[in-house]
DNA sequence: TCTGGGGTCCTAGGACCC
DNA sequence: TCTGGGGTCCTAGGACCC
């Protein structure tokens, strides 16, 4: 027998976020194809209007084909610093009804009513928690109702944009069954192609599938679909958690063979991340360096480091493995620099290596870049940095 | 039409230890 | 003397999400 799920969860997720705060601000926009993204010709789009998608227009596609596809589009850079504030007024909304809930990401919440149904009804609670949502904030926003996230999620996505949705118990298999499998959270190209060449394309085929076939294939990922396709999914609503790692990236406006203007970019990509990381109190025990050439492939480069948050000591661990990795005379398309595995902890423990004057100067850098911005202060090796 | 940037998690092989 | 088996850590790569 089916262990019964007594569990009620809400997935709340904004419609086209980005655009949705460009109109607020902004009501000339309102009814027009409008892209967020990029200006650089190697920029993608990062959210997109419904009007725009009408002509083929859709998220994480290059800038430069989404200008031919629809010309008329207005096109914006987008301000991540004024969406996270939005972001951030939403999240306050929800706070103050949720009794338990997860941030999933910029625009994206779960709320936890489990064990509530019997004192109130859940449907009408986020119906009316939506609309609190809707009036306090201005922006517009879906849900769904179900008996897990992965149902709410998939069941959000059908309601939106702007709708709800309520998946009740014992129907998520006919709710399920008639969609394609990549609609389930964590199927994406690759997996729907491998299915799709095994005749499977929705989600009630999946369903029919050998549990023990699909986990020999896909391993873990097969038998986490198996259960998707059912409806079921235990994962719990995890209010907080703690980032993994701080990384930064630089795509070049042109590939490049300049060993300088590589050095510097590293050098200055460093101090940003290890700036982030100390204002965390963080120190990293790993540092990773990518390396993407001109033909797209991928290379990284990682190595255990004695517990720092001290520049000097991070760039030229960055440095040493960059000129390890680097071993192609190939143009360079976009390095990386990723630090991780972190403990916690304010000041420096490498006594070794630094002086009471060096840390003294750090935190003295440290205190110039929050009051002034990151970009105020940077050492001389990174001068050459081709931003 | 050549494909961003910031993350998480999984896999597989090798080193090393007992 | 030609060879165990389990556990854990590390590295590289890859799929996926927003």
């Amino acid at each position: 027998m089916q262990p019964v799920s007594n569990r009620a969860v809400v997935h709340m997720d904004l419609d086209s976020f980005f655009v949705s705060v460009e109109r607020k601000h902004n009501h000339r926009l309102a009814g027009v194809p409008l892209i967020i993204g990029g200006g650089s010709d190697r920029s993608v789009v990062a959210s997109c209007s419904y009007e725009a998608r009408r002509f083929g227009v859709s998220s994480a596609m290059p800038m430069k084909l989404a200008r031919r596809l629809c010309p008329a589009a207005i096109v914006i850079a987008g301000d991540m610093e004024r969406y996270t504030r939005e972001s951030q007024e939403v999240t306050e909304v929800i706070r103050t009804q949720a009794p338990l809930f997860e941030k999933a990401s910029i625009d994206e919440f779960y709320v936890d009513l489990s064990g509530l149904e019997r004192f109130l009804g859940t449907w009408k609670w986020a119906r009316e928690l939506r609309q609190r949502v809707i009036r306090e904030t201005a922006l517009p926003i879906s849900f769904a109702l179900a008996a897990n996230k992965m149902v709410a999620k998939v069941a959000t996505g059908e309601a939106k944009p702007n709708g709800q949705k309520c998946i009740s118990r014992g129907t998520e298999a006919a709710f399920l069954g008639p969609l394609p499998v990549e609609r389930i959270p964590m199927a994406g190209p690759k997996t729907a192609t491998l299915l799709s060449n095994m005749g499977v394309r929705r989600i009630a085929t999946l369903r029919e599938m050998p549990r023990q076939l699909l986990e020999r294939v896909l391993g873990k990922m097969g038998g986490m679909l198996w259960q998707r396709a059912h409806g079921i999914d235990d994962t719990p609503i995890v209010p907080w958690s703690e980032r993994k790692s701080i990384s930064t990236e630089t795509t070049f406006e042109q590939d490049t063979i300049d060993l300088y203007a590589m050095r510097a970019t590293l050098v200055d990509m460093t101090g940003r991340v290890g700036f982030q990381m100390r204002k965390e109190h963080k120190l990293a025990a790993t540092i990773t360096v990518k390396i993407r050439y001109s033909d797209f492939n991928t290379i990284t480069k990682q190595a255990r480091i004695p517990y720092t948050g001290n520049d000097r000591q991070l760039s030229a661990k960055v440095l040493e493995l960059f000129e390890s990795a680097y071993n192609r005379r190939l143009l360079v398309r976009l390095l990386g620099v990723r630090l991780s595995h972190f403990i916690h902890g304010g000041h420096q423990i490498s006594l070794l290596d630094d002086t009471e004057s060096q840390i003294k100067l750090y935190s003295y850098i440290d205190k110039i870049k929050i009051k002034y911005g990151s970009d105020s202060i940077r050492p001389a090796s990174a001068m050459g940095s081709i931003y």
